[in-house]
This record gives structure tokens, sequence and C-alpha cells, in this order.
DNA sequence: ACGAGCGATACCTCACAGGTATCGATGGGT
DNA sequence: ACCCATCGATACCTGTGAGGTATCGCTCGT
């Protein structure tokens, strides 16, 4: 199969709609539609239903979909990290690593300061993305390692090493009645109607609905959390981030949160099996 | 970048030959040396080290090629899977299950049987290949399950469960002097002049050097053994498959054996999840 | 009933993949 | 030492097919 009809498809699949599919792609519309069909009889499989108001995708549409996004992520990490790899061999060679934007930054400093220290290290950069981005990073070549949370982001398919977990605390404003608990059970958060919970943008840039505030950042959502407009609930470390007008109270029964580090299966650099080392080593 | 310059790439890196690539191809050579020169002109980086008399792979090369490999199998996956996908959606849906030719049989069957029990179990395709043929069969689609056998297949890159562990037993001649003994350790196997090891093909279809016979199954390896030319050392299981003139002694240091099943980390299908959880049963 | 929206079809054009012939360099054989 | 076989690169030609424009035919909302 032709990655280029592929990714034709995977932009139709998206859009479910040829012609903003066709603009997303820069060409016309009707050789967008010849491409699909001829792709469609190669496979010898319906892959879209099409009425003139609406596309659905069958299901080996959807099948070709899911596999075919991690075969051309697949194709450009190729294609970077062999782009990488030249850069490497006559200039100064580098490592990417990806985090959240609101990770333990804590951890990561440390974790950081102790590989530039080892024997051998090479220049890290740092890139910060959005939550439930860093996977897509580490498997379309962008990036190298990545530091990831359990539950909250997914690991299958990447080798990881647990490098530290904790509990969970909820952030609350200071003048807040659950203030001054010591600790909350996650029944308590429930529905608090003075402080809902935030809502986050999906992987399609869409909110779900609800009566949360919309958020897009820990930044905005802390800003939320003083002026007694959200509930936020983190990881223990984001004590250390917290302003003095919001208090953490720990969350005895929220799920524990495992901060791992993820790499793709088959990584071959010296470099990053050292970071995972020092990573350990914490 | 487009999937066929990555084949055409790969094929030379392999060949290390542009005549020999391109027949292979079933193209001429010149298009295929000007396709290369764009592939390398596109991706800022050179690939081959070419002189009149040898073709060479550089760093950037080294990496596309690993990494380019791993693209195209993702790219045949997605093709083959959504094929079946759509036949599954008309007539009978069906699972492949890979397992090495000489795997343990016994395991095999009870697994196979015992799945066939399960409420909604579909038909189950066994697929047996070559050692080390099983990891390329998952990745490209072409198999949905595998039984691997830890620590000799690789499992990097994909969701394991483990469903047996066990040790290994020499295989003798009936008449060989140490066919009488209890257990034996590695040193006892390593220097045998009668019984040299075999030697098994490696990915590229070549035998390494050494004393031992070729050999391509293990049917051929057992006649071999009980012949009284070559040595075997194999899994406790496979007890059950020998004929009567050869022996099997405990090799009391040899490494355990794992057999697991193993699966595409983002595998959607109910079927292998049961197939998965009978196999944990087991 | 009509028009807006959308995918499919018809038809044209040109870029580029691929073929043949040949060059230029290199290394082995006599 | 010379020549020829080998191999990748270059020059030049050709046909396929990807992409563009215009338009059709169906469906639904008003």
């Amino acid at each position: 199969m032709d990655s280029r009809e592929l990714r034709y498809f995977v932009a139709v699949a998206e859009e479910l709609h040829f012609g903003r599919a066709a603009q997303r792609l820069g060409i016309a519309q009707p050789p967008l539609s010849r491409a699909i069909i001829r792709l469609e009889r190669r496979l010898g499989a319906a892959l879209l239903r099409r009425t003139s108001r609406s596309v659905t995708l069958t299901e080996a549409g959807a099948v070709l979909l899911r596999e075919g996004r991690r075969a051309l992520d697949a194709l450009e990490a190729a294609e970077r990290r062999a782009q990488r790899a030249a850069r490497a061999a006559t200039g100064r060679p580098s490592l990417v690593l990806v985090a959240k934007a609101a990770a333990s930054s804590e951890l990561l400093a440390k974790l950081l300061h102790a590989y530039a220290a080892e024997p051998g290290a090479i220049h890290v950069d740092v890139m910060l993305c959005r939550p439930g981005e860093q996977e897509r990073l580490l498997r379309n070549g962008q990036a190298d390692v990545a530091v990831l949370h359990r539950p909250f982001d997914e690991t299958a398919g990447f080798d990881t090493e647990e490098i530290l977990t904790e509990g969970q605390v909820a952030v609350l404003p200071a003048a807040h009645t659950l203030a001054t608990r010591k600790d909350l059970h996650l029944k308590d958060l429930a529905d608090l109607e003075d402080l809902p919970a935030p809502r986050w943008p999906g992987s399609d840039g869409a909110y779900p609905a609800g009566p949360g505030p919309e958020v897009q950042s820990h930044t905005q959502l802390l800003q939320l959390v003083s002026l007694g407009r959200a509930l936020m609930v983190a990881p223990d470390s984001c004590r250390s981030q917290l302003r003095d007008d919001v208090v953490a109270v720990p969350v005895v029964d929220a799920p524990k949160v495992t901060t791992v580090i993820a790499w793709p299966p088959h990584s071959r650099s010296q470099a990053v099996a050292d970071l995972v080392r020092t990573a350990l080593r914490l």
C-alpha cells in the first residue's frame, strides 16, 4: 500500500467529510474521492459508507484508521530519526525528552541534573506538551524518551521503568470549608456544588459536556482554584508549585500515581539507556 | 516520506548492492539509483557510502533501515488487518495464532481446546513458522497472537503474559556415555567432540561458522541426534515428542525457558483477550 | 418545490517513475 | 602494466497516473 493513499484515507476518516479532508491535505476533492475508491478496490474492502449527507466508517475502515495512524507515525519516526542520526554523526548528538507541561518539575530537574553528571552524557532537549500528547511524540520520532504518569497516560507499546509512586491531594482555596480537614475521600469531593471538577479538552480538541469550567493548562486551573471556581486533584508533588492562597489536602482513596520513564521498545540508543539507569537511581 | 522510496532503500540496504536490489524489486538499476539519491536529498542526509566496488551504510542509513523496516511492517499490518476485518464482518471471523514449528505442541493443543470451549470463541488458524519469525509475522499483521519462548524469542514491543516456565533437557542418542547420567551441567556439554551443537540459519538465511551440522528443522535435528551426529538442548516438554532411541537428561544449570503468549500492544480484539485469558488459566 | 451541500464522474494536462543506452571509476586477472 | 569485468551514475526518452476544473446526481432542510 502506498503511504500517500493511507494519509488520504486517515484524513477522510478523521474529518468524515471529503471536502474538509481535501482542504486539509491541500488537494481538490475529486482526486481525493478517486484515491479512496482506488484504495478500497485495491484492498477489496469497503472502508467508508457514504450517503450524500454523511460519511461513516465501516468496521474495516475503523481498523485501518487505528492501524494506519500507527503506520504513518512509524514512517515519520523513521524519517526523523534518520535525520537526527545524520546530524548526530557530524555535530553534537542530543536526546529529546518529553513531559507534560505540568509534570513534577522537581523530579525532572533532579533527573536532568543527575544525568548531566554521568560520564558520556549528551545534551537533553526538554519538550513540554499537553497531557496525552507524549505518546504520539514518542511514536512519531519527535521524542526519544518520555516521562509519563500512570494511570493517566497510556504506556502500551513502550518499554517503561517506574520512577516514583505517590498519592494525590485535593487542591482547594485556602478559605474553603474542606481546607482545614486533615484528609479527604473521593466521595467528599464527588458532588461539591461550589467547586466543580474542571473539563479538559479531549484528543479531538473538544470539551466534554458538564458543569465545570473549561481549562487548557494547569496554570489556568490553579488560578480558577484560588478564585474558588474549580477543584483540582493532583499528585502529592504538585505541592511545591502551589501559591499560598491554596491548600493541599491528601485524598486517601484516590488512585496512586506512578511516574514512569518510557521509550520506544527497540531503542538502540546508549543515551536513552544511560538516562533510564540514572532515573532508576533517583 | 513515500513508502515506495523507503521500500527501495530497505532493499538496497539489505543487499548492499544496487543491481541485486533492483532485481529483487523488479525494476531496473538506474531508477533505483535515482530514487535513493532523491531520498537522500529529501532527508538532507547521506544514507549510503558508495564506491564503484562496494556499498556501505552510514549511521543515518543504519537507523533508517531499522526504523524503516518497522514502518513498512506497520503499513503491511494496517493493510492486512483492514482486509481481515472486512472479511470478518461478512463471513466467519477468525484469529491467526503463530508458533514455532517445534513448539510445545501439547501445551498448544490444550490451549486451543480450552479456548474452543469458551463462549464466543471463534475459529483459530494455527500458523507454524521457523524460530525467530513469529515476531515479524505479528508485527506485519499476518498473525494476531504468538506463542513465544523466552529468552530465545524477542518480546520487546509486544504485550505478553507468561504461561509456563520449565527447565531444559539435553537430548542424546540412547547409546551415548552421558545418556545414563541423572543430570548434566552445561560444561558437560560444552566441548563434546563427538556431539557438536547444531548450527541454525540466521535471519539472513546464512549459517554461522563452526563444527556442528547445519539444520533447518527440529525433525532434521532429532534425526541427527538419534544418528549420534548432533546434540540438542530443549525445554522439558519436548520429551513427549521424542522417539525411543534418544534419551532426555535434565541440564540443571541451563537457563529456564518461559512460554509466553504475545500480541500487538494495541490489539482491540475481544478474541485475543479471550484467548489470553484462557491461556492464563492453564 | 427548490436550492444548498456533498460525493462521484468526465475529461484534460503534465510531472515523474521507469526503461534503454552509455559513461566513468575501480579492482582483479594474466 | 594493461585490459576487461563490475558497478553505480548520468542522459535521454516514454507512458502512466496523480491532480485540476467543470459538472452531474442525490438528499435533505426550508
